[in-house]
This record gives C-alpha cells, sequence and structure tokens, in this order.
DNA sequence: GATGAATGAGGCTTCATTCAT
DNA sequence: CATGAATGAAGCCTCATTCAT
C-alpha cells in the first residue's frame, strides 16, 4: 500500500490517536493534581501517580520531562484558570466598588469554593521546590498582583481618589492575595461548614472593601 | 585536694558543661531553622544541617529525636515568641483600636521583620509535614486566632459595637493572619527594600482597621 | 508484519519475561539464603545480598517489600520444603515403627542433609527478628510438632500402646525436633565427614525409637 | 602524712574499692545477659545495657573491650556454670544407668529450669556472630560433648556394653545436648505451665535413657 | 575511675529516572 | 507508544566506640 493511501486510511486514526493522547495527558495531569493537593508534592511519587492515571511510569515520563514540570504545567494550567476566572474579572471591572467587588468574589466563589485543590498546590506545594518553579510562581503571583494593581488603580482613577502612599496599592494587593490565600485554605480545613463558606466570602469582600477605603488618602 | 576546694572548682565546670550542652542545642535548632526556611523541610537534609551546625550527624540525633522533632521544636520556639511578643500585646490592649492598631503593628514590626524565617517554618515548611507536626501547627494556629478574636471582642465590646454576622470576627482574625502571613514573606523577597517595611507594615495595619470596621452592623 | 505473527512473536516473548522475572525472584531469594546461613541475618546486608545476587538494591527491593520480606519468603519456603518431604511422610507412615523410623530418616536424608542452609536459617537466624517472621516460625513449628504428634498418635494406637503419661507426647516431639535441629546442625559443621553422615543419621534415628519406646506405659 | 602510713590508711578503702569493681563487673555482665537474652544481642545496645546497670557507657568499656567482649565473658561464665553444675556430675556419676540419669536431670532442673536466659545466649544469641565468639562457643559444646561421651563410655564399659558403630556416642552426646536444647527452649515458651516443667525433664530423660540403650551392640 | 557527649561508618529504604522490549 | 523492570544516589537513622573532662 502506497504511504498516500496509508495516510488518506490513517487519518482518522491519527485523529483519534491526537485526542486519546490528548485525554491521556490530561488525566495524568489531573491525578497528579489530586495526589500534589491531598499527599502533598514529595509524597506524590511519580509512581503513585502513575498508578492512580492507570498508565506506566513510562508514560508519564513521555508525556513529562520529569516530576517538576508536571508542577511547572500544572501551575500554567492554573494561573490560565485564576485568570481565565477572576483575573478577567479584575480588568474589565467596571472601575467601580461594586465591579471590584464582583471581581473579588468571583474568586472566592469560582475558583476557591471550586479548586481547593489548585489552591494548595500553588500557594503550598510548589513553594520552595526548584528553581524552574519558583519562576513559574513568581511569574503567576506578579501576574494577579498586577490584576489587581491594575483594577485598584481604575478604580481610585474612576473614583478620583489618591492612595495614601506610593507603597499602598502594592500592600493592598499583597494583602488581598494573603487573605485570599488563608481563607481559600480555610475552606480546605471547614469541608463540614459548606454551608456558611458563601456568607465567609462575603464577609472577606467587605473586610476587603472596608480596609482598600482606608488607604485612600485622607485630605479629599 | 580537699573535697570542698574541689567542689568549688568542679562546680563550675559543670555549669559550664550545661551552658556548651545549651548552647549546642541552641546552634544546632538555629542551623535547622535557617535551612528549613531557605531551603525547604526536605530538601535540608539532616547532613546538611549537622554541616552547619559543625557537629556530626549523631551529635543532631543526640539532642533531637528525629528529623521530625526539630521542626516540632522549632514551632515550640515560634510559638512562644509570637505569643511572648504579640498575642500579651493583643490580649492586654486596651480595647481601643489604637491598641488593637499597635498590637498588629507589634506583629509586623517586632516579629515578621526581625524573624522572617519563623514564619516561613511556621507557615510553610511545617504544612503537611506529618500527624505531629500538624498538631503542633493547629495548636499554635489556634492560640493565635483565639487571641485576635479576643481582642476583637473586648474591642468590640468596649466600643458598644456589634459584629455584621456571627462568622464575621471569625473571618476577620482568619483573614488577618492571613495577611500577616504573605506580608510577612513578603518581606523575605523585598530583603532589598528594607528601607520601606514599616511603611508596609502602617500600611497593612491601616488596611486591617478599615476592613474591620467595615464588619460591624451598620444599623447603630 | 500482521497482528497475528506479531502475536506469535510476542506471546514467546511475554512468556520468556514472565520466565526471567521469576528466575531473578529466586535467584535473590537463593543469594539471600545463602548468605543468611553463612554469614546470619544481621551480618547480611542487603547490599551485600544484591551484590551476590548480582542486580542493584533497588532491584532487591522490587521483587521483596523489605529485609523481613525475604526472610518470611525463605521460611514459607522452607516450610514447604519440610512438609513436602517430611510431613506427608510421617503423616501417610503405616503407622508402624519402621514407617515411623522411615520419615524421620527422611528427614535427615532428604533434608538436612540437601538443605543444610534451610536448617540453619530455621532454626537459627529466623528467631527472635520480628513479630512477623516469628508468626512464620511458630506456624512452621507448630505444624512439624502436629505432624509428629499425629504419627506418634497413630503409632501407638496401631500397637495397642498407651503414653506413660499425658506430657510424654509433647516431649517426645520437642526432643525429636530438638535432636533434628542439632544434628543438622552439626550436619554443617561435618561437611569434611559427609562419607559418616549417613551412618550419623541411621544412629539418631535409633535413639529416637528408644526413646519413644521408653515413654510407653510400662504395663501392659 | 607518710606515703607507709597512708597505705595502712588506704588498705580498707582499697579493699573496698575492689570490692566495688567486682560488684560493678558482675552487675554489668548480668544486665548484659539479661539482656542478650531478652531482646537478643543486636538488639541490646551499649546503652541499653549501661543505662541497665546504671553506669554510664564509658563505664562499661572501662570494664569490657567491647561489646564482644560481653559475650565471650557471657559464655565464660555459662561454661563454668554448666560445667559446675552438670560436667562434674557427669564426670563423677558412679557410672551407672541411674547415675547418668541423674547427672542430666539434674542439667534439666538446676541449669535450664534455674537460668534459660543461658541457653538463650548459649544456644542462640551467641551463634554466628564472630570469629572471637565462635572459638568460645566451640570450645564450651566441646567440652560438654566430651563430658557426655566421657560419661557415657565410662557406662558402657561398666556395664559391659559396646556402641552399635563407632559413631554412636557422638551422635548420642549430640542428641542429647539438642534435646536439652530445644527442651530448655521449650522452658522459655512454657513459662505458664511450670508446675509440669518436672514432668517434662523426667520425661526427656526417659527419652534419652531409651536412646542411648538402643545404641549398644545387639548381639551381647 | 566515671561520665556522657561526640563521632561516623554503615544499614535499610525510597524514588526519580532510564531503557530494552 | 507503552510498559515496567532495573538502577543507584541519597535520605534517615542506629549504634559501637572514643576521649576530654
Amino acid at each position: 500500500m502506497s504511504q498516500l493511501a496509508k495516510n488518506l486510511e490513517n487519518s482518522p486514526t491519527a485523529a483519534r490517536r491526537q485526542r486519546e493522547r490528548e485525554a491521556r495527558y490530561q488525566t495524568i495531569l489531573a491525578c497528579a493534581e489530586d495526589l500534589f493537593a491531598s499527599e502533598g508534592y514529595h509524597a506524590a511519587s511519580m509512581e503513585k501517580i502513575a498508578r492512580k492515571a492507570e498508565v506506566s511510569v513510562g508514560t508519564v515520563y513521555f508525556y513529562f520531562k520529569n516530576k517538576e514540570d508536571l508542577l511547572v504545567k500544572l501551575l500554567n494550567d492554573i494561573s490560565f484558570h485564576i485568570r481565565e476566572l477572576v483575573g478577567k474579572e479584575f480588568s474589565r471591572s467596571e472601575a467601580t466598588l461594586s465591579g471590584f467587588e464582583k471581581a473579588g468574589l468571583a474568586f472566592f466563589n469560582e475558583f476557591c469554593l471550586k479548586h481547593p485543590e489548585k489552591i494548595a498546590i500553588f500557594f503550598r506545594e510548589s513553594v520552595g521546590q526548584s528553581a524552574e518553579v519558583e519562576i513559574q510562581r513568581k511569574k503567576i503571583f506578579d501576574k494577579i498582583i498586577t490584576d489587581i494593581l491594575g483594577a485598584l488603580s481604575r478604580l481610585f482613577d474612576k473614583m478620583g481618589w489618591t492612595f495614601k502612599n506610593p507603597l499602598a496599592p502594592e500592600v493592598m494587593a499583597v494583602s488581598i492575595v494573603g487573605m485570599y490565600e488563608r481563607v481559600a485554605y480555610q475552606y480546605l480545613i471547614w469541608q463540614d461548614r459548606s454551608s456558611e463558606l458563601a456568607q465567609v466570602g462575603q464577609d472577606a469582600l467587605d473586610f476587603i472593601v472596608g480596609g482598600v477605603q482606608s488607604l485612600r488618602a485622607e485630605s479629599e
């Protein structure tokens, strides 16, 4: 059979193969995510990950350069999710307090509530593992901080407010992220109080709004 | 030589020995702290710790049951420091906003600023390592949260305020701790901007005060 | 290449793999047996075992959970051998003195003579190592004692004999096992006198038969 | 004070010192014996031994060259005890069956029953530890075998019996020791059946006597 | 003589990674 | 492509032994 004919015949096969590859890639990543979050990065051995994904260790290494690569890819994923859900919300917020608030709630309710594993990985398991990972973390972190800074500056602009001092916006952004982190982490602990979590998110947001306002210059 | 003379001479010897023992214990603990903070708990091998402390591995094991024990002892230390510096400040704060503020600043300026490694260990490296460690962490964490809750409730009492809802104080406490954590962590990153750190602390505090006030019931 | 052809070719490959795996498992077990017997359980380090089996340490751990597991598997093996060679002989002995004698000789000549290492491991190296091992040992030991007790009771039944006292059969069984143990152990020492070992076995058996008869009630 | 006077004065002190040294030596040896027997040679660390003897590790090393030395000294002790209690009994036995029997019972009742730890050490813990120990073991073992052989030969002489074959006495001696070993070991297990142990010893002895007689030449 | 802190070699075990099939 | 057996470096920990006081 000619190569051409084979290609023609194989084409659907190739497509299927492609799909299967993609699916397997995602399966492995998802299993790694689960294990990193539940057992920790170190305790989650490559073999455990492989077993959970129902593939062999070799297969994991076919799709990912090494263990660190899994973590980096995961961070990319998380970054993408966060920005998709939250960053955009911040960046297109209508530069009003209520818009700002809406974006914050999106983070709590859409992200933390639904993907606690991602929180655990981003804020905990990926810390201090290696230079490469650290670079990734910093990049993502910076993006988020930048998003928040942007939202704050547009908000203040629009409202005609000014910052109490030059450091204020940065401190706010960092503070907010810190709150997010811990409140989100608390979500992991408060699984049994899930009915109250919406209220928790709202309260946290009120706290933020109050905090933000107290960092605008008084003389206005 | 008379027995009396010998005692006089030996007594200081024994005392010196005791001091040396204590010193070595502290040296090892300090080296472990440094390495845990800078490289992470896992990457800090017992051999590295021993080498840094300029003792043999065996000596480390003479003073500490195992690696986990080092971490637990470190957490105890940290707990002691935090409560010494901050907890007391909170608990004896004069139940005014400015008292509350003073306590918060103490945490930033006296603790985070001076002991960023302790922050790193307490908030990061000690997480998810083992049951024993987790128990220690929780105990310390709970103490801090309790301290803050107490300060908040006394503050609100005195001022005649009421909480927006029952969850509010808890959310505040957690939020505050989260801010502390991240801002303190930021201190690790911002080593080169240390001149600005006092301002950072003040801003964070303003943020907190604003947040706290926005969680009191409106109808008053 | 057609799938069929491939299967034909792969099938033996898979079979060969399986064989190789089994062979390696047995090789490692055999090397462990040799070293346990010749150097003792403790002195036989996992690295020595690996080196002797010409594999890496990791490979040993691929086939066996840990060092204790090697010992347990070895004991299982030994138990199987003993009962295969001796236990059955005892249990199907025709309940005559000569049948009883034949079974005893089988133990000496077929087992002790040919597998002195197994004797060393079972009676010496496996003693007092761990709970798990102790359980295995006891199980095997009990089986053997039970086999002997059974043979004795059938013998006495058939011959119309009765035991001197209720403890007698148990003492006999234990005594016999003790003799086996030491005589077998002596085989290890008397390697250079192997030509005489058949005589040793026969004499030991005569000793046993005499002993057994002296524990039947006199008044018959 | 003159040197002479001092000596006169110190003399009782020196004697006391000597007594204390001897006592301490024995204490350490006894503690080592207990631990070797109960936990095994390897598990009994020098520190455990020291702690049990209520001295420091250094002191143990003052009295004994090293750990192996402890075992060797212990074996010497055991050898001395065995020969004192049993060997002499055998060697001065009046060369009758009942004399022979009496000696055997002495071993069971005076030695095994009262010093099961010594049995454990001699027959188990001292095996396969090192060349030096092995030499000691063999020496003691040979002495015992020789004692038994002597008793047997005198017995057979006196009774006008002859051995079935040249190997017979050696086989008997070894068999008897094997029985002793295992029955004695069984004593460790049967602690709760101590009331029956006298019967066990008697039965074992009957077994031996029967065995011995079945190894004399038939044609007499 | 006695003490006990210090040493460091060596043992067991795990696990990321490779590679022949 | 997938498999999984094999590797070996590296980690934690124990313990016999030494030696300054």
